[in-house]
DNA sequence: CCTCTAGATAGAAGTCTGTCAACATAGACG
DNA sequence: CGTCTATGTTGACAGACTTCTATCTAGAGG
């Protein structure tokens, strides 16, 4: 049910936008990120689970939430899922998803936005 | 070449969305921002912008960092304005944008991970 | 007024995305 | 094993998105 994490792996941590220009393989990856949340669904999806008590949230929690049908629930996880943003795991009957507070870390560093005094008149 | 801020009306400014769930209207309005950001040509165009000396940069700049052609940034740089995120001012032949640093800093703000002293157990 | 350049707009083509209905799978429990 | 419930997968379709070419506009400079 995991997935690698793509942004894990990448030097992002610690360079907002606005020090320096992304490269255009850092832009790529980035961009699959803030695609995932680029829906409004999925960016209540994601703060429904990571707001939750203990951190986790059972599907069965967040379908009620919305309007839509299952599946189209199911597919919002599987984009957040694979853009690492999020992790499921099955015990028993139901499904519990978690946040990974390392990767919406590095995209709140990411968009960190200029220190005025940094910047070279 | 100056439009309506939707995000700096809203209140997403202190409230992570890992500390509460986000509201629907607040949903909606950060997915454009993060739409308008989930595209790699305009996630370098806005680093371009925003690490540029003086905090600010001519079209002519930017548009010979890429492969695609000038309408097309042109089409990315209206998108980036639509958001929010940049502005742009023509003075004499050349067209110069910079970004609101605030924009970035709320969007910054809402991803940031709840502390895991704070998620209730 | 004419022309040249920087940049924006319009319209079209191809691709991607969100959603649903229908079907499949995984455990729980008799 | 059989069935029931919770999720996930597939396939289809409408609408949105990215990019291009062609065309237009604004200001500079003769």
């Amino acid at each position: 049910m995991s997935k690698q994490l793509p942004l894990a792996a990448m030097d992002v941590c610690c360079s907002p936008l606005a020090r320096e220009p992304l490269s255009e393989p850092q832009a790529v990856e980035l961009a699959k990120v803030f695609k995932a949340i680029s829906d409004p669904i999925r960016l209540r999806l994601l703060s429904l689970i990571a707001s939750h008590e203990g951190g986790e949230a059972c599907v069965c929690d967040l379908t009620d939430a919305f309007d839509v049908t299952g599946p189209t629930i199911s597919h919002h996880l599987k984009v957040l899922r694979e853009s690492g943003l999020i992790d499921g795991e099955r015990r028993g009957t139901w499904v519990y998803y978690r946040v990974h507070p390392e990767v919406l870390a590095r995209l709140s560093a990411v968009l960190v936005p200029a220190d005025p005094a940094t910047v070279p008149a």
